[in-house]
DNA sequence: GTAACTTACTTCAAATTTTGAAGTAAAATT
DNA sequence: AATTTTACTTCAAAATTTGAAGTAAGTTAC
């Protein structure tokens, strides 16, 4: 709808990667000396965030499994973000709160669970007494290192060569990109 | 720690569109011929998942806005999704799982509650009288036609020229392979 | 110095979303 | 005709998210 066939002689690939054509309402075609997208679907704010809830969906199923593979039982795929999410730094729960865009209440609620389950430590900052300053004990750290590590089978399927790196990053600042307009928009109006 | 350092005289960029470098562990640079990444991050598994997570958080509460805007009070961010994958085709639930990776008793639960708001039709098959097809009733279709037209602007800014279109059609087809890799490994181990 | 305001979080209760076990009925298979 | 499989639905429980209200420490303006 916005944006309309942008070359002439135009191609239209039926069919990437398993999806069928019908999963893209704009299809359109270029030919031009890019290596990159031989053929070039112009892909919507909607179906990137349709994508972008499934591939969620996955990850956290997936997350789901390991935390089981790994005999965990207190932790859950929302709570293993948070833990991935402080890494090994020591920060409060405003950096935190950055860090995932979560809502305050929320990373309260998962920090007391991590906290009873002892895999966080809060000390109340001596500068200010209101921030409380979080990070992973060991245990945390463990059961981190252990996730990354079965991550690695992953980043190895993911990132086979050179190729494949650039995509991921290409993703990963078009998704910073989208993560920046949507917040804008939420707060500012588009 | 999978993707060491590939080249000699390494570069490393210290801040990204706002990241600084602590949010990424793992950093090196290459200069080769390619116009795209000057300098590639290597981005692993779990980062992607965060920002994913993160970028998906936005997007619903930005549909959750738009909802609001439009004065719709029956329809969340999650059953507004379930319109948009249904679109303008008429499919069964089985289907309709397929395109979101929804667990079944999920998309009945959405399903019913779309169809008491009236957005939705479902009309057993004649052929097969198990399976329900499901469609948009007008009231529906008005939905999904006002949210993709709200849409419409964020579309204009993400896909500025024929870079961005290139980048956000990467994003995209990266994040199914994501899917993929993800989804087999749920069920197959790797 | 103290009253009013802001910041940094926590608590709680409710809403939303997701999950899984069990059920139903139609179709396919044996 | 009996059994199994498919395609869904229902229900109850769990997990997650949200928002309103509260607390306590810090800041600012008299």
């Amino acid at each position: 709808m916005i944006q309309k066939l942008l070359h002439e002689g135009v191609e239209v690939e039926t069919s990437i990667d398993g999806y069928d054509a019908g999963d893209f309402p704009e299809i359109t075609a270029e030919k031009q000396g890019h290596r990159h997208p031989v053929h070039t679907v112009v892909v919507t704010h909607f179906e990137l965030a349709r994508m972008i809830e499934r591939v969620n969906r996955r990850f956290a199923s997936l997350l789901r499994s390991e935390l089981t593979k790994l005999g965990i039982e207190d932790v859950g795929p929302a709570q293993a973000m948070v833990l991935l999410a402080i890494g090994d730094v020591e920060l409060s729960v405003g950096e935190l709160l950055d860090r995932g865009h979560y809502i305050g209440s929320n990373i309260s609620y998962y920090l007391k669970q991590l906290g009873d389950g002892g895999y966080i430590d809060r000390v109340a900052s001596q500068r200010d007494k209101r921030s409380a300053r979080i990070r992973l004990t060991e245990k945390g750290e463990q059961l981190c290192s252990n996730l990354r590590n079965a991550g690695g089978a992953y980043n190895r399927v993911l990132a086979r060569d050179d190729d494949d790196l650039r995509n991921l990053e290409i993703a990963f600042q078009t998704l910073h990109r989208l993560e920046l307009v949507w917040g804008n928009a939420a707060r500012y109006g588009i």
